[in-house]
DNA sequence: CCCTGATTCGC
DNA sequence: GCGAATCAGG
């Protein structure tokens, strides 16, 4: 494969929209994410500008570094470009706290009794299920069948019932949920003793 | 281990 | 110009 006006545009594209090269190289097929970060690289573009971050892309603090060499492109074609946003960093969208705790109870904790060992309510953090709540909006509700070793499996909803599924969202590195449920299965024993009782 | 982008350097 | 190998980091 070479990198065709159109491939080279779909990778400016999905590149400025935040996707990972991976996911480009994924999706142009016949590249590796290497030849996608190369060909970044030599089209000058590897400050993603102009968009803004989508799902999982990674947070780069754009260091202040003085580079002695200033790539000055000469872009004789357009009369003029509205240079690229001086980079307005939106707020890490702050985390919804205790009115979302009921409907988070709800969420995780059905009406059923006989349901797998979901830690009970009063043993997790508001911080977490705050977290949870917040993320299940954004889950992609995967069938048993659909799930794979990345998903997480955190189940949500009655088995019993049709409204039932599991998270789905990328799991965190070697556990089987994602960030936030992996907050709310997993504690330090002194945290769970610190709040019983 | 999974992933991310950055860089190097033989081709 | 290209991209695998490697590096550095999460």
């Amino acid at each position: 494969m070479s990198w065709t006006d159109e491939r080279v545009e779909l990778l400016k594209k999905m590149w400025s929209e935040g996707q990972s090269a991976s996911q480009i190289a994924k999706e142009l097929g016949g590249v590796t994410r290497n030849a996608v970060i190369g060909k970044v690289h030599r089209l000058g573009l590897s400050n993603r500008a102009g968009a803004a971050p989508a799902a999982q892309a990674e947070a780069k603090p754009a260091e202040p570094k003085p580079q002695p060499k200033a790539k000055a492109p000469p872009k004789p074609a357009a009369a003029n470009k509205p240079d690229p946003a001086p980079e307005a960093k939106p707020q890490p969208t702050a985390v919804a706290t205790t009115p979302a705790i009921s409907a988070a109870r709800k969420a995780i904790i059905p009406a059923g009794q006989p349901l797998p060992p979901q830690p009970s309510t009063n043993e997790i953090s508001p911080e977490a299920l705050a977290k949870v709540s917040e993320i299940e909006k954004k889950a992609k509700r995967l069938t048993l069948m659909e799930l794979t070793e990345r998903t997480c499996k955190w189940p949500v909803g009655d088995p019993a019932t049709d409204d039932f599924w599991f998270c789905g969202l990328p799991v965190q590195q070697g556990k089987p949920y994602c960030e936030a449920h992996v907050g709310v299965a997993f504690q330090p024993m002194s945290a769970r003793r610190d709040r019983r009782r």
